[in-house]
DNA sequence: CAGTGAGCGAGCTTCCGCTTGACTT
């Protein structure tokens, strides 16, 4: 007997293959192995089916053809794919490729890949869900529709090669009104006053800062202090004033530690910690996945689960491991009594695999350093503790609050002491300890100096990639597998430029096709068109709708509308002359425009 | 007669999402 499992990634192909042993045959797909034709749309728009006609990727058809001849020795073929729509759909055409009808089909699935899970699944098989690969393929012919149709509309309308989608176009979009904010904004002015302050009688060993926090008793905002003048006033308030303890907070708090990473959250904290691009980040990660030699037998080892996920599941097994590895290296007071799950889904999750976590808690980044380069390391590291900080008890805060009053004013000094460290050992860099010196209530203070500060507030910030996967995933637009090739498309497309400091620009291009956009096809461009596709296929997934008549009435509006479009607006109009400044010789305005 | 240039037509660009190498630079 023979069973051939097909999953999507090789490498879970050789894992699943370990534990199920010789009569399993485990092979992978390598993602999809059919999609819509590159040169044409692929779609039956004229005879209003939209049905779809899908050809072997080119760059698959040499796999294609050995897991047919693997399939021809099978006794039974179960598809392993994901559980998502995407994974369905994998399945639905390996089983066209393999002539096996979907509603045969043998179908597992499992979200966590460890021998308990896999067996488990092996004994309960399903068939293909046909209406999962409807709703998968009504997200495909969306796309391609729209991609396919508006491109076009640019090469004729702006530039040869610009291109337009349903995700592509809204992050160009977003960088192009953050530009248009930071443009238009005008900094202002305000201040702050900070206190120093000292003891009457033995002088503390530090001066006591504090800052000027409320006026007649009433907290004072950040720009309610607008200018010089009105600081001077207070300057001159207090200038014989005396200073007395008014009331003293003790609270004590507690600090969780954050989810274990997904996808979205990996590639934020690989840019912000070290600076990696999304793109770096994947690829550190895909490393660490597929596996380092690590010096002992096994050869090769998986050092993390799989890197594009948008669950913060964990496996039971890794509870029980990362609890006894906290136990064996900090004690039991470190522990936490029951395993800490994190339960909040992201917009739009299909949640086919578990959290990006390492595969042995015990494997420390400090215990495979020498085995990784410096980049790995730090990418282990992250995800490593980010991990196993998850089962490791709360942080343990006593935070102060002291208020001096002199006359109106309340000047308010904080202090913060970390009662127990909690997950926090993991972070010693996150540790504050701003100790307070030893203070009473009533007692009285010398202010030893008035410290005011003039600051201007700052316009935003452009994008980073972390910020911009960051507002992508927050509308759930794009997928795990797209973040990081997405920024590289609109860079690509001269959308957006890299400065320096890797932050994302948008181009006088990206200005001008989002500017389009925005007035002529402004619902395709709409934060929250995605959202909306999404309920529409969640219907088809839960059969409530078929999906040719959601395209279809779709389509319509949509092509009529560009007809339209194509024939209204004239180059120029697309092209709009823009003023760009002031010509410094003859003082007249200059203009610019986009030329072929 | 040879070289030049206008004019015309053909072919190309493009989506999102799932996977890794095989290619260049």
């Amino acid at each position: 007997m023979n069973t051939l499992v097909i999953v999507e990634s090789p490498t879970k192909a050789k894992t699943i293959g370990k534990f199920l042993g010789k009569n399993y045959t485990v092979e992978s797909s390598f993602g999809h192995v059919r999609d819509l034709p590159k040169s044409t749309m692929g779609i039956d728009i004229e005879g209003g089916t939209f049905e779809p006609t899908y050809t072997v990727s080119t760059d698959k058809s040499k796999h294609v053809k050995k897991l047919k001849d693997l399939a021809k020795k099978a006794d039974t073929i179960i598809f392993a794919t994901d559980e998502d729509r995407e994974g369905e759909a994998i399945s639905w055409h390996l089983a066209h490729i393999l002539k096996i009808k979907p509603e045969k089909a043998e179908r597992i699935v499992f979200h966590e890949i460890t021998k308990q899970a896999i067996e488990k699944a092996i004994q309960h098989p399903r068939h293909i869900d046909i209406q999962l690969v409807d709703a998968q393929q009504a997200r495909r012919v969306l796309d391609r529709i729209v991609g396919y149709e508006l491109s076009p509309f640019l090469w004729k309308k702006v530039a040869r090669g610009l291109s337009a989608g349903r995700v592509q176009s809204v992050a160009v979009r977003l960088t192009v009104e953050r530009e248009r904010e930071i443009r238009a904004f005008i900094p202002e002015e305000y201040w702050t006053l900070e206190g120093l302050f000292q003891n009457e009688q033995t002088s503390f060993p530090d001066p006591l800062s504090a800052k000027l926090h409320a006026i007649d008793g009433t907290s004072l905002k950040k720009l309610d202090i607008k200018e010089k003048q009105q600081m001077d006033t207070i300057l001159a308030d207090l200038k014989d004033a005396s200073y007395c303890i008014t009331n003293i907070e003790q609270k004590s708090t507690k600090r969780t530690p954050p989810p274990p990473f997904i996808t979205s959250s990996l590639q934020q904290a690989g840019n912000n910690v070290y600076g990696f691009s999304a793109k770096q980040t994947m690829r550190l990660a895909q490393q660490l996945y597929e596996g380092i030699n690590i010096g002992g037998t096994d050869g090769q080892v998986g050092l993390i689960t799989y890197m594009r996920t948008d669950s913060t599941n964990v496996s039971e097994k890794f509870l029980t491991e990362a609890r006894a590895f906290v136990l064996n290296t900090y004690g039991n007071m470190y522990t936490v009594s029951s395993p800490r799950v994190y339960a909040k889904k992201t917009k739009g999750a299909q949640e086919a695999h578990e959290a990006i976590r390492p595969t042995d808690p015990a494997r420390t980044p400090e215990s495979i350093k020498a085995y990784l380069d410096d980049h790995q390391y730090k990418a282990y590291s992250l995800i490593w503790k980010r991990a196993i900080a998850t089962q490791m008890a709360d942080a343990r805060l006593n935070k102060t609050a002291v208020d001096i009053t002199a006359k109106r004013y309340i000047f308010r000094a904080t202090g913060q002491t970390c009662t127990f460290t909690g997950w926090l050992a993991l972070y010693p860099d996150m540790i504050k300890h701003e100790m307070l010196p030893e203070l009473s209530h009533r007692q009285t203070l010398l202010c030893t100096a008035l410290k005011p500060e003039q600051h201007a507030t700052k316009p935003p910030a452009r994008y980073s990639d972390a910020t911009l996967v960051k507002a992508l995933e927050e509308r759930g637009i794009g997928r795990p597998s797209t973040y990081a090739p997405t920024i590289g498309t609109i860079e690509a497309r001269n959308y957006v430029e890299r400065l320096e400091d890797k932050r994302l620009k948008p181009t006088d291009i990206a200005m001008v096709v989002t500017d389009l956009l925005v007035n002529h096809f402004a619902d395709i461009i709409d934060y929250d068109f995605t959202a909306l596709m999404e309920q529409n296929l969640d219907d088809i997934a839960e059969g409530k709708k078929d999906w040719q008549p959601i395209i279809s009435t779709f389509y319509h509006p949509f092509h009529e509308n560009l007809l339209k479009k194509e024939t209204e607006l004239t180059r120029e109009d697309a092209l709009k002359i823009r003023e760009v400044g002031v010509d410094p010789k003859s003082g007249k305005p200059v203009f610019a425009r986009i030329g072929r």
